[in-house]
RNA sequence: GCGUCUGUAGCUCAACCGGAUAGAGCAACGGCCUUCUAAGCCGUAGGUUGCAGGUUCGAUUCCUGCCAGGCGCACCA
């Protein structure tokens, strides 16, 4: 609809404008006015106008309206204020859009991927296999996974991809840790060192290998061997952990993209020659680091890639001193082999303190595959664990910080995935334990999930009292006239646009704000008015009315990840 | 110091890629359950949108400069 009124200004303004050749048609951009009064759409067209075509905005938005086609659902226009134009749509053309909802089901809001469909890639999550999840990996998943959600509702092939970092010194300090771990089992004495993990699930670790390897057989290897056997079954091991707490907050990967695959396939090397015959790669040393305490500072010559060329501060190392690739080369590779696995566009999530690592990146895949395909990087801040107003006390090196684990399994999966979704990613999120755990208006979800709930009880009250709706084409939705049930059937409308608008600007927290204020609507309406009344006709009319607003807050809530129940 | 994100009601956040009188929840105050779920609704109060300029018919939104906070700043990932 929105699309069809808008084409038709269009059309008017190309007329208006052939004395003006050489002005530029205005994108013709409606909005839906919060304001009743101001009609279902408002126009602000004229108003750019005006300076141009050197008459006020209303004279011209009278010249629109002179011109104009309306399609057959428009009620009437009219010029208000500084010079929009308000457009009245007819009521029955809106309430039809109930019977679509109800017809259409899950599938309300959704565009099926075509075979042209954009292929997008999104890479989220990628937690390194060192160690449990916590609860800033946990936003940036439920981010990613509602955005994955999102932009296959809205016509995308969408593939979840999870790129582990199973590569490089960490795994190393992994291995070496579980091995420490393993000695102590044995009764050794040993000394932890700095920066090794302390973590309870090391020892776990080591238990696990001692049962599938005789401590005596580990002993006798050559160290390179045995922590490279031992850095292996700690991977695993880790990443089975990481996917079952990925599985309690119920996000699942469609693929997930081993680092170390990339190196021993030679695909970074070849990456690297690659960039050499470019000519972007030479050899020189860094100046040193700003800012910081520079004390150790030492020059040293390294394999640098001139991303500065591209946009970016300094040259970035492509090799570390002893010669070997580092995580910016690898990951050059591996966005450049998703371009070659045929994906017309990248999304990466990204913590925050990641942020400075983002203009290398594309700076790099400017380089190398020019304007497609480049990588959209979402920076997710992080997240603030209050308990009570207070902050949680957390420290990586003390092995005290709050898993995403405990988190999900203290407050339960809905409260954290759509406390998650409430804010925008840019902004730092608060989340409290006791006010998520909270069921009542402290709680966005509660109040949202309510809403399905009551719907699905009063549906059942009418069942009980043999009130069944049978054929929705027999209702008569012009009984629908009341103010709540106008604003219901208008914001039941705008549902599709929403999701179009939040799939654009890659804002998935739009949906949940989009579903809250949904629920407010219907919890309005529910106080003002019955379902179920003497008058069968209305009693009709409004359970179509609340079946369909049901069918869309359980379709928004699954986009989130979210269970819609029926009772609470 | 440089880069980046943020700054809106006492608190947590919205505000539809520049639009009409800046809106919700919590906290405060006052109402509403013998009728479909009170995990809810209605009302009152609460604002110099960090500060100062600029662009515009119009700025919370865009630009510049300050102030405050988060994150980051070679050979880690």
């Amino acid at each position: 609809m929105k699309q069809a009124l808008e084409q038709a200004l269009e059309q008017a303004l190309v007329k208006l404008l052939r004395d003006h050749p050489d002005a530029p048609v205005p994108p013709v951009v409606l909005m839906r006015p919060k304001e009743k009064g101001h009609g279902d759409y408002a126009a602000n067209v004229a108003m750019p106008l005006a300076r141009l075509l050197k008459q006020s905005p209303q004279q011209i938005a009278g010249a629109i309206l002179d011109v104009v086609v309306w399609p057959d659902a428009v009620e009437a226009a009219d010029i208000a204020g500084p010079g929009f134009i308000n457009i009245r749509l007819k009521k029955a053309s809106e309430a039809n859009v109930l019977k679509t909802i109800i017809e259409q089901g899950e599938a309300y809001g959704r565009v099926v991927a075509g075979e042209q469909a954009t292929k997008v890639n999104i890479e989220f999550v990628s937690a390194n296999p060192t160690g449990p999840m916590h609860v800033g990996h946990g936003r940036g998943a439920v981010v990613g996974d509602a955005l994955a959600s999102l932009l296959l509702a809205t016509g995308n092939h969408v593939q979840r991809e999870y790129y582990i970092n199973d590569a490089g010194a960490q795994i190393g300090v992994l291995a070496n840790s579980v091995w420490l771990r393993i000695q102590e089992l044995n009764g050794e004495q040993v000394e932890f060192p700095e920066g090794a993990y302390p973590g309870e699930y090391i020892v776990q670790i080591a238990g696990e290998v001692l049962a599938a390897h005789d401590y005596q057989t580990l002993l006798a290897m050559d160290d390179d061997a045995r922590l490279s056997l031992i850095g292996q079954l700690a991977i695993d091991a880790n990443m089975v952990m990481i996917r079952n707490d990925l599985d309690a907050i119920g996000i699942h990967f469609d693929h997930f993209f081993s680092e170390q695959s990339l190196h021993a396939s030679g695909r970074v090397d070849a990456l690297i020659k690659r960039l050499q015959t470019e000519g972007v790669v030479y050899r020189g040393t860094l100046p040193p680091p700003k800012g910081k305490e520079t004390t150790d500072y030492q020059p040293v010559e390294h394999l640098l890639f001139r991303t500065t060329d591209f946009g970016d501060d300094v040259d970035r190392p492509l090799a570390k001193q002893d010669g070997t690739p580092t995580y910016f080369a690898a990951d050059i590779a591996y966005h450049y082999d998703k371009h070659l696995r045929g994906f017309d566009r990248m999304i990466d999530i990204w913590g925050a303190d990641h942020g400075g690592y983002v203009t290398r990146v594309q700076a790099a895949m400017k380089a190398l595959i020019q304007r497609e395909a480049q990588p959209d990087v979402l920076l997710v801040q992080m997240v603030n664990l209050t308990r009570d107003g207070l902050p949680v006390k957390m420290s990586k090196r003390a092995g005290t910080f709050v898993t995403l684990r405990e988190v999900v399994d203290e407050v339960g999966r809905d409260a954290v995935r759509f406390n998650f979704m409430t804010r925008r990613v840019e902004s730092q999120l608060d989340f409290d334990l006791e006010s998520a755990k909270k069921q009542n208006d402290e709680n966005p979800v509660y109040y949202v999930q309510y809403a399905h709930a009551r719907i699905a009880a009063i549906l059942r009250k009418a069942e009980s009292e043999g009130v069944v709706v049978g054929d929705v084409d027999d209702v008569d939705l012009s009984e629908l006239t009341t103010h709540e049930e106008q604003r219901l059937i208008s914001h039941l409308l705008a549902y599709p646009d929403a999701l179009i608008k939040a799939a654009d600007r890659l804002e998935a927290y739009r949906v949940a704000t989009y579903v809250m204020r949904l629920a407010a609507d219907f919890h309005s309406f529910y106080h003002k008015h019955r379902v179920v009344t003497e008058d069968a006709n209305l009693s009709m009319a409004r359970m179509v009315l609340i079946r369909a607003v049901a069918q869309v807050i359980a379709n928004a809530l699954g986009i989130l990840g979210v269970s819609a129940p029926d009772r609470m």
